[in-house]
RNA sequence: GGCGUGGUGGCAGAGUGGUCUAAUGCCGCGGAUUGCAAAUCCGUCGUCUCGCGGGUUCGAAUCCCGCCCACGCCUCCA
């Protein structure tokens, strides 16, 4: 069987992955809070997990895994995005987490086996709070519960800090009633304008990190596999999770491997709304970028590092992917990826690793067998093939290309051609690709495709 | 201030003790093709080197120490 390695943030080593149950492969993820369009940088670690998803299927078999991804829709994020737009909190998240849904599906990730929503979970998130308090855990103040992290000597194992550190330069919110400033909101009472639900310390609602633990219990119990997310969750999110899980079950283990992927950079820089370039996977679905390609540019970057997404890599992953499908239209995927493709995938999810392995199978023409590897991570797999099959332009268009390079090889038969010429300087111009071949003339739609450029050319 | 990640050939990006004078892709270069191009295909290229300075070792890009730099998290935005 493959051997599959990770790094544990835990221990900050890479360890060989055993399941504490092959039959029962379980790992949680922590996903988005549903109240806009999920941004580039939310996309990452979708493709990251999605891919040791289906690296774990491979290996025990795609019955034996259980993912679980939530989605977040109670939080003052929400109820703020509520306010300002008049629009009901249930409208927004299930619009939101639609959209969240049909994005990622366009990245090629696979649907978790289950992605609970935080407000189905309130019971299960005030029973546990119960048992914090029971073992003395939390405390109740002003309406609050809140975890005692001075309760836990454990507290900052997974993030590398100890509470001292941590309160020396902290920028944590200084509430008169915590007992210690770095204690979390467990629960917290709402108004009546806000969402709530009863419980024992009156109406209100969760903090942000209880529902993960509670979640996780139900639907994996106190000791699974793997827990996921970005870097940026790892202080406080889940330290604070884990945190609550251990107190609440002693001696479980909570999650054995904590994976973290590094952060999404563009032309180099942090995306944000500030610097200007922040967008959502929709705009760049939008723009024409294929979502294939999106995964692509995620795939040659190992996990651990800072992405960089830039024009230029899209572009060559767009190339790529062009002519691997060109390769392989029409051929039957070979019955099992390339094992040197599984065992770069295996190794700490080496991607860029796996995709070096794919243009060797592509450089030996291999088809059947870079089909089958590239479908193993999410590549062309016919669900994101229509970009590099039709061509991209709306039919109109397309009528109008055609007719264009008809008249251009009639001036190419005749021999004019500056009028030839003229014809494809003006498709290029427009963001055409005409390819020549010997039985004709073909074309495609570049990224920079304006069908505006067409009008009037002749 | 605390914590973390990383600095590899023109670019991107693997490699973490010997098979590395460093995978793979892009770019460049040569050729095929073309009326000329583009696209495509074939071939080829990266000699003193892996941020800098020490050290360990028979041997280091890979381990240790120090330094410099970049980025990120601890902040609404992941």
């Amino acid at each position: 069987m493959t051997e599959i390695r990770l790094t544990n943030t835990l221990t900050r080593r890479k360890e060989t992955f055993t399941p504490i149950d092959p039959d029962r492969v379980r790992m949680y993820v922590c996903g988005p809070t549903v109240y806009d369009r999920a941004h580039l940088g939310n996309a990452r670690p979708v493709v990251v997990f999605d891919t040791l998803f289906r690296l774990l299927r491979q290996v025990y078999g795609p019955r034996h895994v259980v993912y679980v991804r939530n989605f977040t829709d109670v939080d003052d994020k929400i109820i703020a995005r509520a306010r300002e737009s008049g629009r009901p909190i249930a409208q927004i998240t299930a619009e939101t987490t639609a959209w969240y849904l049909e994005d990622m599906a366009a990245l090629g990730a696979l649907e978790p086996t289950h992605m609970p929503r935080a407000t189905e979970y309130i019971a299960e998130m005030v029973a546990m709070i119960e048992t914090l308090l029971a073992r003395g855990c939390a405390y109740v103040a002003e309406g609050h519960v809140l975890f005692d992290v001075s309760s836990d000597p454990d507290y900052g194992i997974l993030s590398g800090r100890s509470v001292e550190d941590m309160i020396a330069g902290a920028r944590v919110e200084i509430a008169p009633y915590k007992r210690n400033p770095m204690d979390f909101v467990l629960w917290k009472p709402s108004d009546a304008e806000q969402p709530g639900w009863d419980s024992p310390w009156g109406r209100g609602r969760p903090g942000w990190h209880i529902e993960c633990s509670a979640m996780s219990l139900k639907l994996l119990g106190d000791c699974f596999d793997i827990h996921g997310g970005g870097n940026d969750l790892m202080f406080p999110h889940h330290e604070n999770e884990l945190a609550q899980s251990s107190c609440a079950h002693p001696g479980a283990c909570f999650a054995r491997f904590w994976l973290h992927n590094e952060m999404l950079q563009v032309e180099g820089k942090k995306m944000s709304k500030s610097l200007g370039n922040f967008f959502t996977v929709r705009d760049l679905l939008d723009q024409g970028v294929p979502g294939e390609v999106i995964r692509f540019v995620f795939l040659l970057t190992h996990y651990r590092k800072p992405m960089d997404w830039t024009r230029r890599k899209a572009d060559e992953a767009a190339a790529a992917l062009r002519r691997w499908r060109r390769m392989t239209e029409g051929v039957a995927p070979a019955p099992a990826p390339d094992p040197a493709v599984v065992a770069a995938v295996a190794d700490d999810l080496n991607t860029p690793r796996a995709l070096a392995e794919l243009h060797r199978l592509a450089a030996e023409g291999r088809a059947d067998v870079l089909l089958a590897s590239a479908r193993f991570l999410g590549l062309l797999t016919e669900a994101l093939g229509d970009w590099a099959r039709a061509g991209g332009a709306d039919p109109e268009a397309a009528a109008r290309i055609d007719r264009l390079l008809a008249e251009r090889a009639a001036a190419r038969k005749a021999r004019d051609f500056a009028r030839a010429d003229a014809i494809r300087d003006a498709l290029v111009a427009a963001g055409v690709i005409v390819k020549d071949t010997p039985d004709g003339a073909e074309w495609e739609v570049g990224p920079d495709f304006d069908p505006a450029g067409l009008e009037g050319v002749l």
